[in-house]
DNA sequence: TTGTAGGCGTTATCAA
DNA sequence: TTGATAACGCCTACAA
């Protein structure tokens, strides 16, 4: 039903490899052909089929993206802002996005890696949450299969990634909340298959030594990224017998759950209890107090990773395959600072 | 590079006719015959090439989704739960979901759906956010194309959709608050070319008529669906001499934003001042305070209008085409009733 | 129950 | 500068 490349053809009286190398911004046709193939294809609506141009063409003009989503309904972690980069910076390039989501390490997520790669739905992948022994990582590289990711991976897996650096992000929070005079700075952290969760641990044990700060394994505990999560363990630790004066979150929804937490004990976050997060690949949004946090420019580094994939692709040269951005401290109210609001 | 159907039929001394049948599960096929098909497949990591596959059948197996987002950086009114929802449903059926984002009614808007629906790229779209005189409703109608929406349109166009009733829902907040005492309730609207804007204002219309609060214009403002949208709205409000005293967000963004600008006024949110929600197809996450609001399972409805599409892709018969869903009320702290938190 | 053959709409090679 | 032709990988009517 849809007009392809025939129809415009004859109602040209041209062959349709002219029209199609007219289309395609070949040199070799004269302008004036060129002209009236073009005017005719808009006045008729032409758009090559583009599954035929895969198939010819063995490429699939498209990217694909997993979420990785603990649960339906469960704070995802990553944010839309990612997404739109990653879709904008496709479309911008004439790629498709593909998108789906999964749960980290189910069946269900190698089902679909195994769909994008095999199916030859996209031509290259973008990773994010990369975990320890990510199996992910083991099957794109041995399948020599294009990807980046918005993290590194362990010591020796080495392909292409973006990221804002952890650990010193780390540090430099557990120095700020140091010279604020804290001493005993707790950590909630995400499940330990994940290389954030080991960077940003060590980040943070590093700064507790370096401040001179306690270290005390009751103040390292566990959450899942989520607020919901970020709350559970925050009770731990204020139940504890002598507990934290400043509360360290892996990501901001973590925090907006220790900061519910304190509240909920009829505290004030920012004055009775520090609280820090680091805006990962989570949503950053108005929070209440605003949080001390690390910058992370996820719309940027979703559009960077897709034009780094797409060169990859396309066998161009990556100048940078392995960047590493050097944090920002933002501080705000949550760590006990006063701020004057804009 | 990949191994193709003909790859395994050689392997197996089989013809490609042959191969094909066992897999797509046909009966004409002997037990043996497709067991050694299945078997080979998995072995070889066999899985059909789409694009040949969508060439051959015309058909996309894709379904698009538009992000109606604003800008880059500036709160996205969809969440992830919606393309998670999206995403989840199409691949159960093996279809891919194809995601882009674009600002509402712009040029590249409209680049984008052309390219989905001439490039036969899906063979259906997914909306959200419709809007008033939406050129995507005409385009996609007018074109025959398959499509689904995440809310009613105006007034005479009639297609499939799934919401939940947001003039119903604003009526029990406001008859809420109306019960808490509240005379001078506000309400902080959205883009005034937003099907929900346009249900919202008028359930709170009708809300302060039947509760007989006052009714005054300087109630009405305008957000943009985000919280710093919210936040500039309230500053409004609390600027008026004799300001309201309870202020109904169009979504929970919004409100998000509205309870910044009152802690900003070192007031208590839910209890100097009473906030509502409405949680759209913005994101649900801890708020605090607990937002009183509307519930919106947005990952049903998305799972929903997916299987709605598909059928109608494949002409089967939808038995319920425009489904609206009442809406429940969610009290919480914000107006100022005590909870007890779990 | 299995095999042969044609064609989906492009792009690319080669010849005119 | 333009045109005829083959091929990408798959599905499916039809024949065996």
């Amino acid at each position: 039903m849809p007009v392809n490349i025939r129809d415009l053809a004859e109602r040209l009286n041209l062959s349709i490899t002219t029209v199609s190398r007219a289309l395609d911004g070949y040199h070799d046709v004269s302008p004036e052909t060129r002209r009236r193939v073009i005017e005719a294809a808009q006045e008729m609506g032409y758009s090559p089929s583009r599954a035929a141009r895969q198939l010819r063409k063995q490429q699939a003009e498209a990217v694909g993206f997993i979420l990785p989503a603990p649960m339906p309904r469960v704070g995802e972690p990553t944010s839309l802002e990612f997404i739109a980069g990653l879709g904008d910076q496709a479309a911008a390039n004439n790629y498709d996005l593909l998108l789906s989501s999964a749960p980290p390490d189910s069946d269900e997520e190698k089902l679909l890696y195994r769909r994008l790669v095999q199916g030859r739905r996209v031509d290259g992948i973008v990773l994010s949450r990369v975990r320890l022994h990510d199996w992910r990582v083991d099957y794109l590289l041995q399948a020599g299969f294009p990807f980046v990711a918005a993290e590194h991976g362990e010591p020796g897996a080495t392909f292409p990634y973006i990221e804002v650096d952890s650990k010193a992000g780390m540090r430099m929070l557990v120095d700020h909340l140091a010279r604020q005079g804290h001493r005993r700075i707790a950590f909630i952290g995400g499940p330990a298959y994940l290389i954030i969760q080991m960077d940003r641990l060590a980040g943070y044990l590093d700064g507790i030594v370096a401040a001179g700060a306690i270290h005390d394994e009751r103040y390292i505990v566990t959450g899942d990224l989520s607020a919901a999560g970020g709350y559970r363990a925050a009770q731990t630790l204020l139940d504890l017998a002598v507990p934290p004066t400043a509360i360290m979150a892996i990501n901001d929804r973590t925090a907006v759950g220790v900061v519910r937490a304190i509240h909920d004990r009829k505290l004030v976050p920012g004055k009775d209890l520090a609280v820090t997060g680091f805006d990962g690949l989570g949503d950053s949004d108005f929070k209440e107090p605003e949080l001390t946090t690390i910058d992370y420019p996820v719309y940027q580094i979703a559009s960077r990773l897709v034009m780094m994939l797409l060169k990859l692709i396309q066998h161009e040269a990556v100048d940078e395959a392995q960047v590493v951005l050097q944090p920002e401290l933002l501080v705000r109210d949550s760590s006990g600072v006063e701020q004057s609001h804009g």
